[in-house]
DNA sequence: ATGTTC
């Protein structure tokens, strides 16, 4: 398969470059690449713009497809990936979703100012620590049964609110109301549900996290105010998604697509991007249980707010003002939109997979506190270096209503894991102010500043863009790993 | 990302 080069990127704007249609004989689309030109030759190092060609000749594919700034090779289609098909007859694919189903982040707003928490930050960390159980195939507090998983999976967030996990206020802040109504259990495998069982209120490993930050800078006064958001303020950030639940999901319907593929007479350049038809059966059972997969992601975000919640009652007995949600956003989940195209409203299947939602003003769905400045898009950076809030502002799209999503990888885990002496980093980390509890020196090694690409230029290319608008920066002061 | 190469 030929295989893309610099001389094959062609440049739109300085923010946009594009791989044409002629490129290569299967592609139904251009590819085109967020980037600014110097972030090319780090982008052309894996395998990501080949993927995103493959992905540009996936049946019913509209427009292009695209990848974002922090864009790096993932299972089939890169992370930092967006790709719409034709719905309702173009295809779904799970490799545009990505194995952790409606993985995504929230940020929790408290009252409190830097200064007047300072001295109890390592505290903090530690009650948090206990508090949030982390680390591969770490279980929780709570053990559901196979009828009580399934309310989770039908109701998502609501389902923690009602248990008392959750505050009724926070739902209207959730992306989709912590709930898709798709969602259906029945599509969901016994073995899905067993991984899930005690699962729920666990930020598991990997790039996973709950940090306490506080804000840095403010960009934009107008949309801060709106947001609730100041100077010095104390925020929390919390990243998880549907763990081995969402996992699983993805696994056997991978397993499922490979085998319908001969039947809907789809041929793919790479086996990965498995897909059926939306309208399919498969696809339709598909897009159920991932549906059901993200409510379980959401109601897991809430639980562990719930957790963090708890920690900070318990480090900060006076303040009694709760923490609050600014919003949750996906960043791997396919879907069913309104998109412009050719100056007609089509409705779209969304895939995004390491890539924020971002709708601006105007858009529906928006909290009616957001629906004049857009909805904030949440980018969290690596570890111990910052992390951005944006306002979405996509409005005549270019990404069908997409961000990127965080910092992106340029290491992998195993090269970072080489690289990387994790006590000492933990240590100078420290040194810094910045307090991490991880279950293993591991996880602290894959997810090093270093692993990553520079998040500052990932949020310069999008804001250039005009996708989405700079609100806040926030530097991390404790981390909760795996 | 993930009961860490079914």
């Amino acid at each position: 398969m030929k295989k893309v080069q610099k001389k094959d990127i062609k440049k739109v704007e300085d923010y946009l470059w594009e791989v044409p249609k002629s490129f290569r004989e299967d592609m139904l689309v251009p590819a085109r690449i967020l980037a600014f030109e110097h972030m090319l030759d780090d982008i052309l190092k894996d395998r990501s713009l080949n993927q995103l060609i493959n992905v540009a000749t996936l049946p019913g594919i509209k427009v292009a497809s695209f990848v974002m700034p922090d864009v790096h090779e993932g299972y089939g289609f890169p992370i930092g990936g967006v790709a719409a098909t034709q719905y309702p007859d173009g295809v779904i694919s799970p490799g545009g979703i990505g194995y952790d189903i409606n993985c995504g982040v929230r940020l929790l707003v408290s009252e409190l100012q830097i200064e007047q928490i300072k001295d109890k930050v390592e505290v903090l960390s530690k009650e948090m620590y206990h508090q949030i159980p982390s680390g591969m195939g770490k279980g929780g507090q709570i053990k559901l049964s196979i009828e009580e998983i399934d309310k989770v999976l039908t109701q998502g967030a609501e389902w923690a609110v009602a248990r008392g996990y959750g505050l009724q206020e926070d739902l209207e802040y959730i992306e989709s109301n912590g709930k898709l109504d798709d969602a259906d259990s029945a599509f969901v495998s016994d073995m899905a549900k067993k991984r899930g069982a005690d699962q729920l209120g666990t930020i598991g490993s990997g790039n996973h996290f709950v940090e306490v930050d506080y804000i840095e800078e403010i960009y934009d006064e107008a949309i801060a105010k709106v947001y609730g958001l100041y100077k010095g303020q104390v925020v929390v950030l919390i990243h998880t998604g549907s763990r081995g639940l969402g996992h699983q999901v993805a696994t056997d319907y991978i397993r499922t697509m490979i085998n319908a593929m001969p039947k809907y007479n789809i041929k793919l350049p790479d086996r990965e991007l498995a897909c059926v038809p939306f309208n399919s059966e498969e696809g339709q059972q598909y897009f159920k249980a991932m549906c059901a997969a993200a409510n379980f992601a959401w109601c897991n975000r809430e639980v562990i707010s719930w957790e963090v919640r708890t920690a900070w009652g318990n480090i900060f007995r006076k303040e009694k003002k709760p923490l609050k949600l600014l919003y949750d956003v996906a960043h791997n989940i396919a879907k069913i939109e309104t998109h412009r195209i050719k100056g007609k409203d089509r409705k779209v299947i969304v895939h995004r997979k390491g890539a924020t939602r971002a709708f601006g003003p105007g858009f529906k769905e928006l909290p009616n506190r957001y629906s004049d400045v857009g909805q904030p898009v949440i980018i969290p950076g690596s570890m111990g270096t910052c992390s951005y809030i944006l306002a979405g502002a996509s409005s005549e799209n270019i990404t069908f209503g997409s961000c990127c999503h965080g910092a992106g990888r340029r290491l992998s885990r195993t090269a970072a894991k080489r690289q990387v002496n994790a006590p000492v980093l933990k240590e100078a980390l420290r040194e810094k102010g910045i307090f991490v509890e991880a279950g293993s020196f591991r996880g602290i090694a894959e997810e090093a500043p270093i692993a990553y690409k520079d998040v500052n230029m990932v949020v310069e290319t999008v804001s250039a863009s005009g996708i989405a608008k700079k609100v806040a920066k926030l530097k991390p002061v404790a981390v909760v790993k795996g």
